[in-house]
DNA sequence: ATAAATCTTTATAAAATCTTTACAACTTTA
DNA sequence: TAAAGTTGTAAAGATTTTATAAAGATTTAT
């Protein structure tokens, strides 16, 4: 069970029993409503992932039930209709459906389509953020905050200072932090390590002279905390 | 013209002169591609909206080719094909086909479809009004307004302005930014980048010298905010 | 077909960043 | 504590990146 939740409307209740079966042995979760007034109340009660609408409903248009749910509803729901006419399929689509499809359909076909829309509806972008007491780094917008103030960082700053973040506690290695940022021809270089690090702490740290995140490990490397 | 760019990929000459005839009289851009290899070499040069793809073509399966662009190309993908059997309309779908129509097919469901596919694809119905500040994009007319007053941007500096104010806040990388609008094969061009950000703070900055709004982001890309 | 608009390319100045140097300050160890 | 080894810092020089104008090429509109 991947817990997506698909809300079936269909007046049929064979229909209803075959689409349900199809579904949970695809590892969706299932509720039915049998007319306009259900798939209304339900839909609002609980919203689900995706709705199957069919047009011929018994107490109201298929039509209207889509622009209802329109009003507010904005995941995907894909029309299972008996009619083939032209005119049902652009008014269902131009009123936000986002597929149509023939009785009788395919159930593979129509698993796939569920699956193509469930797929363009679910683009979001999750934002993982690092929270470090007062620092915050917000990777996909590479963009450090301190006291909710952007910190600039120069390209080289915030790859290192990254490097540090991810590997929070853990002590880097000169060696090791000269080969991921400079390459493993530079892991001779420490120098150019103190020059950033002393650039980063003077804008990261309260008192770059006492540094209470990058911290040095003589002889070894630096450790942030 | 509403300047929104489709291809067409398609070995049959009338099909292609039918649809081209349709799709521009209804205000859409049209460009078309004859085989497999101008359809890859047209929408990574100049990569559309949205692309009509038939499977039936003379060089390589339709299928490879929808593989192949679905490898970078993000924006909705339409199947046109022959072929109706439920393995062709499944493969599709789940190779990221965002519909897939059977030939031959009634016009204005093509067209309710494309409308369909781009409205989610937009995901802009909500709120199709962006504001920050004194700007003001109106996605769905693809009309910019500064103080007000509409600012004229070109294709390409609309398409570049777009992309940043979605992503607001965000720094974008000059690789992501030259792959989305002028397609893969760009994405060393790094001076066109500059030209047209230089161009967009002329127009859309008050003082384009210390821009407040499309920030660099040095040897990285830029951020709006 | 011509004019206008837009895109691409080139050149160059300015800005930002990186690298190197010099030396001061700190740590470790005997 | 003194010497030796490490680390920190500022600043100059070198390099890379960016901004901008403008010329040439291409596309689009009339």
């Amino acid at each position: 069970m991947n817990n997506i939740e698909i809300l079936i409307v269909d007046d049929e209740v064979q229909i209803r029993k075959m689409l349900t079966i199809t579904l949970q042995s695809n590892d969706y979760k299932v509720s039915e409503a049998i007319n306009a007034k259900e798939a209304i109340i339900k839909a609002a009660n609980h919203p689900p992932e995706l709705i199957l609408l069919d047009l011929g409903l018994p107490d109201e248009s298929g039509h209207i039930v889509l622009q209802k749910l329109r009003e507010w509803y904005s995941k995907p729901i894909i029309i299972l209709s008996a009619h083939s006419s032209e005119e049902d399929i652009v008014t269902a689509l131009d009123n936000g459906a986002n597929d149509y499809l023939v009785k009788p359909f395919r159930t593979g076909e129509l698993l796939a389509r569920i699956r193509s829309v469930l797929r363009s509806s679910n683009q979001e972008d999750e934002n993982p953020i690092l929270y470090f007491g007062e620092l915050q780094i917000d990777l996909s917008a590479r963009i450090v905050k301190k006291n909710d103030e952007i910190i600039k960082l120069t390209s080289t700053e915030y790859t290192l200072f990254c490097l540090l973040c991810k590997n929070e506690g853990k002590v880097l290695t000169h060696h090791y932090l000269l080969k991921s940022i400079w390459g493993p021809s530079y892991v001779t270089q420490s120098q150019y390590l103190r020059v950033f690090i002393a650039q980063l702490r003077k804008k990261v740290e309260d008192d770059p002279n006492r540094p209470s995140h990058i911290l040095t490990e003589s002889g070894v490397g630096y450790r942030f905390v």
